[in-house]
DNA sequence: CGCTTATGGATACTGATACTATCCATCACA
DNA sequence: TGTGATGGATAGTATCAGTATCCATAAGCG
């Protein structure tokens, strides 16, 4: 398969598929000639992979790439391919919430991962925003929404049970790490839209008359 | 209170400040001379929902733009208002999967929704976003993950219930509004940020030793 | 009153991101 | 043998989210 075809099968100029050589998102193809690669089924399925994260999911190309990458290194523990999904998910995003409310929020989520009995190493990335989070809220006047906090927590367990669930099936270990990373990323446009529907269906009944 | 002030206290650059007054993000202030204007707690306020939107939640200047406008037209219905927050969160994404994907997740999203005897109205974007996920999942060979689909959908339903509950104690219709533009957007966030610290904390025990 | 600093408003510039376009020396194939 | 595609390199573009600069004026000090 020479590229032109492979733009043809996935829909993505030719340009486009040399961008994403140049960054490292697509490996080389074969080359037979100095100017003539082959390209297989790899190619079009990791193709597919990024225009759908970054498409649907907005991932940031730079982003999308430090994921690939993850999923290439078989050779580290699965758990660590994950976290290192994830660190390439969370932008490290610094809102400038005051001191007080910052520290507030940092104690109740600690409260909140010891009443969950979660195991969370402190370096964790999301731990940073979802404290950021709980901050704005609070400095916005919303501190009824984070007093839902363990209420969350709870929903979103019973996702991330659906999460696993949904990925134990697959049989080898690089499939897996596959359907971890697509299912994470998504898995939450998916349960954003849901979330949108579900929130439009409820609003318009309950404040018809508002 | 002064442009100069207005910034110390929320932290937010002068001329970034300029910008969004620009922009019309924040609206001008009282002016009491040509090159005099008077900011109020109003515009402190506002100015720290930009910024949670902007850094914390990644929403795109433009699109804050619009939420905020549906904030402040109180002169149509709250479901209404609610409605544009949503449009303006739902870019309009492209489809890059094949037709026959497309068509089957949109008769499985159909069916979704007859089932949950949800009502929404055809046009919501949020829809065509949940489309082409599904899809996307079925064309990348994940459809294990689009099958939990009803089990994810009642999860989420527990949640909407939950920014439901979160909000009706809001005295004002204003604050109401507020709270479900926040709730929505800055619960995504949340919610987000839980899944990945929840993902982290089971793979860790579940996938050890592979 | 004078001097320094800040301000509102307009316009111009910048850096990052995600592509597009052009060029050229091959190369495959009709 | 010639026509079009290809790999690789380099350059150009559009958008976004600010930054920077300028200027005439106004405020606050001494």
């Amino acid at each position: 398969m020479r590229i032109g075809e492979l733009s043809k099968a996935t829909d993505v100029p030719v340009p486009t598929i040399k961008y994403y050589l140049r960054e490292g998102l697509l490996p080389a193809g074969e080359l037979s000639s100095p100017n003539q690669a082959s390209y297989d089924a790899v190619h079009v399925r990791r193709l597919r992979l990024i225009r759908a994260l970054t498409e649907l999911a907005q991932v940031p190309v730079a982003q999308v790439k430090e994921i690939l990458e993850s999923l290439d290194s078989d050779d580290i523990p699965l758990h660590e391919q994950i976290g290192r999904a994830h660190r390439a998910l969370t932008p490290t995003r610094r809102l400038t919430t005051t001191p007080e409310a910052r520290a507030t929020a940092e104690s109740q989520v600690a409260a909140l991962i010891t009443r969950r009995g979660w195991t969370i190493e402190p370096e964790a990335p999301a731990l940073a925003t979802l404290i950021d989070t709980i901050a704005a809220m609070e400095t916005l006047g919303q501190p009824h929404l984070s007093s839902y906090l363990d209420a969350y927590a709870e929903a979103v367990e019973h996702f991330t049970q659906l999460d696993i669930e949904a990925v134990t099936t697959r049989p080898t270990r690089d499939q897996l790490a596959e359907s971890v990373v697509i299912g994470t990323i998504l898995g939450e446009t998916l349960i954003a839209s849901l979330r949108l529907l579900a929130q439009e269906s409820i609003s318009a009944q309950r404040w018809k008359n508002r």
